[in-house]
DNA sequence: GCCCGGAATTAGACAGAGTCCAAGTTTTGG
DNA sequence: CCAAAACTTGGACTCTGTCTAATTCCGGGC
């Protein structure tokens, strides 16, 4: 499975937006573009630093109207690690997280092969909407058993 | 087990603090009793809103300079689920949370029984710092099976 | 090709969380 | 009692993110 290594494009964007129910627009194709091209975490400054750097211009309320768009057509996903920002996520299998906390850099843990055992019952009422694993880690050397 | 349910005053508070090497100011009483005695998750500006309630003030530069020195020694933990702010969480036994994103109401789980099967290992050169598990939840009603 | 209307984008003002700093106050120990 | 250290404070500031009103873009009908 996963045979067609997809080759992210500007072209393919257009398809995968509109596949998701977004309007492919020139900054949108160039936000997807920063988010899949690259398959990495970003926060919103660091898209739009890129899709500013290579191309004219993107406005601040533009790059947060469609990272919203995009979260609430389920396209990325959001992850809350870090007290001071979010980081949007293009890979919205069902994954979790390494985090290093004194670089700050976000590595997916697959899922596949992870579980969860005893986790109590949910309250009453409500369901769940995603179960989150982070992993926090920090530069140092194994205790010694 | 935790047969001495212990009660929270003011008293106990200082004692609490110098056993983690912190020097008990006013301020700081009142900050632990505001989080201490009732057993929850605050933000910030509600531990500010409690401490400036009845007594009379404490600069919001105190109530994070406190937060954050809790935090430095290990009194209390922070709870990352929430984009806009960060939650202060009085106990630092290892558990998880449930977080209802539609009210944004925390809930511990206890850690005693939630075991995790399957995670890879670390990268090198790192040790964890701490694994958290988030279940977010919003009502509804379970898909029956 | 031209016009219209809705969708998208924009600059800039704004809001809220959290930090910083320099000045003032309290505490400590000698 | 005094000096030094520790703590607190108001207010300015930064940063992330939102809002708004005005403009621009774009697709469809003619």
């Amino acid at each position: 499975m996963d045979m067609m290594v997809q080759q992210y494009s500007r072209d393919n964007m257009a398809d995968l937006l509109r596949g998701h129910d977004i309007n492919p627009t020139h900054q949108r194709i160039e936000i997807a573009f920063a988010l899949f091209s690259r398959q990495q975490h970003l926060s919103a400054d660091q898209i739009m630093a890129i899709v500013n750097d290579r191309h004219s211009e993107t406005s601040k309320a533009t790059v947060y109207n469609t990272l919203n768009l995009f979260l609430e057509k389920k396209l990325i996903r959001e992850v809350i690690v870090d007290p001071n920002k979010v980081f949007y996520d293009p890979n919205t299998q069902l994954h979790h997280h390494f985090y290093n906390v004194s670089s700050g850099e976000l590595t997916d843990i697959d899922a596949d092969g992870v579980t969860i055992c005893g986790l109590p019952q949910l309250p009453e009422g409500v369901v769940t909407e995603g179960v989150d694993i982070i992993v926090r880690i920090r530069p140092g050397v194994a205790a010694p058993t």
